[in-house]
DNA sequence: TTGTATGCGTTATCAC
DNA sequence: GTGATAACGCATACAA
């Protein structure tokens, strides 16, 4: 392993001159500066991001901006991610501060974004679920020059050093692949949004699209029937009545794909019609949907790693602050294919 | 974060009796030794890995024993993920040297690891293949107190520093699922076996009982009709006149189980033989499986993560010799399910 | 039996 | 512009 020291005696300087020309510190002659780097590029100087890490004993602080799991359940692995990636890293000198806002109310993203506005941190972990209201911070950071990660939501165009989640899109096409193969020839299939506001969320549109495209590909088009359904709890009626509905006026629905994580909905709604011969493919391992997947009313839950979206989120910054390495700009998870049979790999997956 | 020096300014004593203690280095007043150690536990003394793995720039010469991918080109994922490891880990000390052997040549087996015997390692990672063969090795690396990794194949009882490697059983069960959910209320099923010799290969047969279990659950027992068919090239017929035979004797079978990576025979011979609703699900993304999976031949592939396996062995020997981590002496990973659809997250899994 | 000094590779400060 | 030098936390050789 090459060091600076014999980069330095190669060239006849000091590893102190080397070591400001390898950081762009200025303050060298010209010619020195063009024969180190010479050097350094032919003995292929790799430097050891130990010996950097002891050095800069330096504390990181940095925020994670994510929804409240005790709003939604589902926001408890990415918490846990975070929180398994600062317990690594914290002797590197990371520190995290979490702070929660309520995922269903875009005033308290902005009131938590703001706290963490007036903090000065290193560095910020976000998962931007309205789109509008991030917009600002974002312009704020990158003039601050204050290094931010996308989670879960990706909002292009604002140069986060990273964005780390799902493919949507794929992961529709994913579901249509799923219900295709666990149903016959030809179907009547339910792409069902729960409790959701879709065109503020684009990724819904995306995942919707994905299912969609898969059915239209050649000899597929005419032999798959592909209904929208919305359900919202605060209409007139109950969720299980407008299923009722839907069901009645579709006549026979051989498979239903419900673009979140609240699939649990219909499987229960299944379980009391007596509807078993219909399959179900929702997302995400969260308990209400892991009960269902166990007595085998939901057929597949596709898994986005919620937890390693956390942890991977903090590494990424780790990266950036303590090791100066750089990153791909976009990591996709792989969607997980979860069935009763591979779960508990899934859940324990601590190591 | 607490230093050697925190404590032995605690305890009125200096850092090296401090060190020597830690280390169970001896030369140290029982007293003394006490009151130090008291207080590393209450001070919950973590010992810093950075500072540690600088100051020993010792190199750790590691031996992977595994089989020829030019035989197999299963194996070229396990290679790349040691050489991915090696990778992270070489400015830590970590050098490795590979060793091939024929996948069906016991004899070779045991001449590359007589010559892993013969050059005096400091760990060991290997793919067990061969049962017999294997135990005199294990015997003698234990005596030796040479810690070995073992994946792939999983030999209990002779106390490896860790296993890692896939779950035959559930892999099987998992099978069963997936055929089970593409198949109508009543089908006849069937196990192939490749090209193998099945009795010295238990993996096998914990694959194709995990697969049987499945069917025996509730409800299922009579409505599938189960198979069991073994193939080998070297009879009177070829592969495909067996298939003809057994595929006319049975009727008409819906589905097939593949126990290893060859599903792309099968594959073949479903094309060609225009038996395109026959369900098929095998094992591992080599080149000529993905293919047919591609063109929808195979419904679903299971994935071991062979590349995850070389990695992760690489690292639990690393974590062992660098850093003294304590690991799981077990390790299964996650039984993907790999479909057209989510396949590109995991063969360019490389992050 | 105990303490001190030195080095691992990098960074940063300071004197020249 | 440049080159010594100290420091990060740990391990260890050697002096006491």
């Amino acid at each position: 392993m090459i060091r600076i020291k014999d980069i330095a005696e190669k060239a006849n300087v000091s590893t102190g001159t080397v070591d400001r020309i390898l950081h762009n510190r200025g303050r060298v002659a010209e010619d020195v500066r063009q024969r180190v780097l010479e050097i350094a590029e032919e003995l292929n100087y790799k430097p050891n991001l130990l010996a950097r890490a002891l050095v800069s004993n330096k504390t990181y602080h940095v925020a994670a901006l994510i929804a409240d799991p005790s709003e939604d359940s589902y926001w408890q692995a990415p918490k846990e991610g975070i929180e398994k990636a600062e317990d690594e890293l914290k002797q590197y000198g990371i520190r995290i501060t979490k702070f929660f806002f309520d995922p269903v109310d875009a005033d308290s993203f902005s009131t938590a974004a703001n706290k963490v506005v007036s903090k000065a941190f290193d560095g910020i972990l976000i998962a931007p679920l309205f789109y509008r209201q991030s917009l600002a911070y974002f312009n704020k950071w990158r003039r601050e020059n204050i290094p931010f990660v996308l989670f879960n939501t990706h909002i292009p165009d604002y140069e986060p050093l990273m964005y780390i989640g799902q493919d949507s899109y794929q992961s529709g096409l994913l579901a249509g692949k799923l219900l295709h193969y666990g149903c016959s020839e030809t179907a009547t299939l339910a792409v069902i949004h729960i409790e959701e506001d879709i065109l503020n969320s684009s990724h819904l549109i995306h995942k919707e699209q994905g299912f969609k495209d898969y059915f239209a590909q050649d000899g597929l088009a005419n032999r798959y029937e592909i209904l929208q359904i919305d359900l919202q709890s605060n209409s007139q009626q109950t969720i299980p009545q407008q299923l009722n509905h839907y069901f009645k006026s579709a006549g026979n629905i051989n498979g239903v794909f419900v673009t979140n994580s609240k699939a649990y909905i219909i499987a229960e709604y299944i379980q009391q019609r007596k509807l078993q011969h219909i399959k179900l493919v929702g997302y995400d391992l969260i308990e209400r949907n892991l009960h269902y997947l166990n007595s085998d009313m939901i057929s597949f839950l596709i898994n986005q790693n919620p937890k390693g979206q956390g942890y991977w989120g903090v590494q990424a910054l780790a990266d950036h602050l303590i090791f100066k390495k750089k990153n791909n700009p976009i990591k996709y998870l792989p969607l997980d294919i979860i069935t009763k049979e591979n779960l508990h790999y899934y859940i324990e997956a601590d190591s």
